[in-house]
DNA sequence: ACAATATCCTGCGAGC
DNA sequence: TGCTCGCAGGATATTG
C-alpha cells in the first residue's frame, strides 16, 4: 500500500510533468471524484499544472486557474490557484504513457496531458480519491489541517518528536499509524520502525524512555528514507510512474514476517492485530514495555 | 471526549 | 478444476 516512500516516488518522478496543460479528463470510476466528475472535468480542463508536491500520503498538484474579471478599466485577466489533491488508498499509483491504451486492467482514469503525453490512474480496489479544491478552500480542508507532523522535514526534530510524543498514551504502533501525530506511516512501515527501533509494537507509550523515544525518532527517519531510496516497497501492486516495481520488499524485516525467523535472532515472528491492522513482530528483539 | 466498528473494493490463496 | 470464503487495508462515518 502506498505510503509516505511510495508517494514520495512517484512524486519526484511527475517532476517533469510542471508547466504542462491538462487538455481532457476521463474516467470509468467517477465515484472518485469531488466535486463529481462532470464538475471536477469542467473546472480541471485546459489548466496548467504550477507544482507537484507530497503532503503526508497525498499527493498536491497546484494549477492555475484562468479567470476573467471585468474591471472598469476593461478586461483583464487575474491568476488563481487551485489545488489537486490525490490520495492513493491501498491500491493507487500513477503511470505515465504516450497513448490513451491502459496499461493495466485497472485504470480508472486518464490524463491527457500537452506535449503527448497521457497519466493514467490505476487502482484495483477503487479506494482512491481526486479532490479539487479552491487555493482558499485547501487551506481550511479538515483533513489536511489535522494532519500531523512531515517526519522528513528539517523541522520535525528529536526535540518536536518527544514534544507530541511524550503526552500521548495507548500502544505505539497505534500512534505510529495516527496521521494526526505523524504523517505518513502506514502498516509496512510502522512494523518496520517498531523492530528497527528494538520496541515491542503494542508497548504502552507512556513507558518508554527517552532512549525508547530516541531510537524510534531515528528509526522513523532511517526506515522511510530507506524506503525512497530503494523506490517503494512492492507487496502486490506498487510500481512507479514507468511501471517499474521498487526493491524495499527485499530487505523487511519485519513487515507480514511472521512465521519466519528474526533475521537478527532466530526467532521465529508472531503476529498480533494492533489497530486492525496484521503486525508482525519478533518476540525476542522487540521489548514490551 | 474518545474508542471500537462498519464501510468502501478487488484479487488472491486456502480449503473442500 | 472450480467454487466459496476469509483476508488484506487508509481514512472516514457511525455507533457505543
Amino acid at each position: 500500500m502506498p505510503e509516505l516512500p511510495e508517494v514520495e516516488t512517484q512524486v519526484r518522478d511527475l517532476q517533469f510533468l510542471i508547466g504542462r496543460k491538462i487538455l481532457e479528463v476521463s474516467s470509468n470510476t467517477k465515484k472518485a471524484f469531488t466535486p463529481r466528475f462532470s464538475e471536477f472535468k469542467k473546472r480541471i480542463e485546459n489548466k496548467k499544472i504550477l507544482a507537484i508536491e507530497r503532503r503526508a500520503k497525498y499527493i498536491i498538484f497546484t494549477l492555475t486557474s484562468k479567470l476573467t474579471h471585468h474591471l472598469s478599466g476593461g478586461l483583464t485577466s487575474a491568476r488563481k490557484t487551485q489545488k489537486l489533491l490525490i490520495h492513493f488508498r491501498m491500491t493507487g499509483h500513477f503511470l505515465i504513457s504516450k497513448n490513451s491504451i491502459p496499461l493495466e486492467k485497472s485504470v480508472r482514469h486518464f490524463f491527457k496531458l500537452s506535449g503527448g503525453t497521457w497519466l493514467q490512474f490505476s487502482d484495483i480496489r477503487k479506494f482512491g480519491t481526486l479532490r479539487l479544491v479552491s487555493e482558499r478552500d485547501f487551506q481550511n480542508l479538515p483533513e489536511i489541517r489535522k494532519l500531523g507532523a512531515e517526519p522528513l522535514s528539517k523541522n520535525f526534530t528529536f526535540t518536536k518528536f518527544r514534544e507530541i510524543i511524550q503526552p500521548k498514551t495507548g500502544k505505539l504502533k497505534s500512534a505510529l499509524l495516527d496521521q494526526k501525530i505523524i504523517a505518513g506511516i502506514g502498516n509496512i512501515y510502522a512494523d518496520e520502525i517498531c523492530f528497527a527501533a528494538g520496541l515491542h509494537p503494542a508497548s504502552q507509550i507512556e513507558k518508554l524512555n527517552p532512549c525508547d523515544i530516541e531510537k524510534l525518532f531515528c528509526e522513523i527517519r532511517n526506515q522511510l528514507r530507506k524506503g525512497i531510496r530503494n523506490r517503494g516497497t512492492t507487496i502486490g501492486e506498487f510500481v512507479d510512474v514507468r511501471g517499474k516495481i521498487g526493491k524495499n520488499q527485499n530487505s523487511l524485516a519485519a513487515y507480514r514476517r511472521h512465521g519466519k525467523e528474526c533475521k537478527i535472532c532466530g526467532t521465529i515472528l508472531r503476529k498480533m492485530k494492533i489497530s486492525q491492522r496484521t503486525t508482525s513482530f519478533c518476540p525476542k528483539c522487540q521489548i514490551r514495555k
